[in-house]
DNA sequence: GCAAGATTGATATATTATATCTTTTGAGTA
DNA sequence: TACTCAAAAGATATAATATATCAATCTTGC
């Protein structure tokens, strides 16, 4: 897991360097997000929250901050699994623009995996021959964790 | 396109093959899904079914049968678009476990790709380091279309 | 024709998400 | 300090996608 308080500093910086400001509220998804170690739903971080803290927070309101989060590149969106994680990445100091999930079909845990340029160059060239370009940083690709592998023996 | 008097013909033979009856029902959202030759969402399918024929096809009808299409192996659905596309590859002898799918960022586009052998193996070899294993033969890509990239600058 | 199972219809509800308008908060400044 | 403007949060409505469940109807084999 990340160092959550080293985390919420780099957060904290990149809010300031964006111009934003890193508020209560934004420090509670991202706490949340950060502390789960998982991708969550929207509403599973909603809730959440509500259970950490007495102030209410609506789903909505969660929308609202993790499009703010991913802009500043401190969390990720799932779109195939319509969820939400903190990036593995956020306290590395090198620069990482390719990003690559695997997603197990079982229990829907995430993990962020690296993959070789290698491999990143045969997806693009593939690519290309088909007119795309430009392909996503991100990559989400389903699987099978080990344990669900093993549950489904 | 898929020529779609093979395809009709191939997808009976498969769900006699599988024990099911090719109802009109499930000709008519097959039929949809070919003549689009795009990927479209469960309540496109059940408009334009509306659109064909008088008789009503509502949106919960679509769904179940999208499934039962998909276990035939004669549609995929893309998790990441939550849309559904007939399989480019049904009228095809050889076999197919695998599917690639790159989808636009932009319109939402989808073409269904070959990826070379090694590029897979690249694949799994990064998921298997992970801890996961048995990656879902469908691999959704997020990119650019051509049309989109140019409308883009 | 009948029974059993497959298929479809109908309805309720869950889950994820966007849009919009109002209210509150906070930072900079007169 | 009080004021102003914009950022942020609250509140609400509604759209889009999806699952669950039970009843009605249609086939097929007998």
């Amino acid at each position: 897991m990340l160092d959550y308080e080293k985390a919420m500093s780099i957060a904290e910086q990149k809010c300031l360097q964006g111009g934003i400001r890193f508020t209560e509220r934004r420090r509670q998804v991202l706490t949340v997000l950060i502390k789960a170690g998982a991708a969550l739903s929207a509403y599973e971080i909603a809730e959440q929250c509500n259970t950490d803290s007495k102030n209410k927070m609506p789903a909505m309101s969660v929308y609202r901050i993790l499009d703010l989060l991913q802009n500043q590149n401190l969390i990720h969106r799932l779109e195939m699994a319509n969820k939400y994680v903190s990036c593995s990445h956020m306290t590395c100091s090198h620069e990482h623009d390719q990003s690559q999930f695997l997603i197990c079909g079982g229990c829907r845990h995430v993990e962020e995996i690296y993959l070789s340029p290698d491999a990143v160059d045969a997806l693009q060239t593939a690519a290309s021959s088909a007119g795309f370009s430009a392909i996503s940083p991100q990559l989400e690709i389903k699987g099978w964790c080990a344990e669900c592998r093993q549950s489904n023996e």
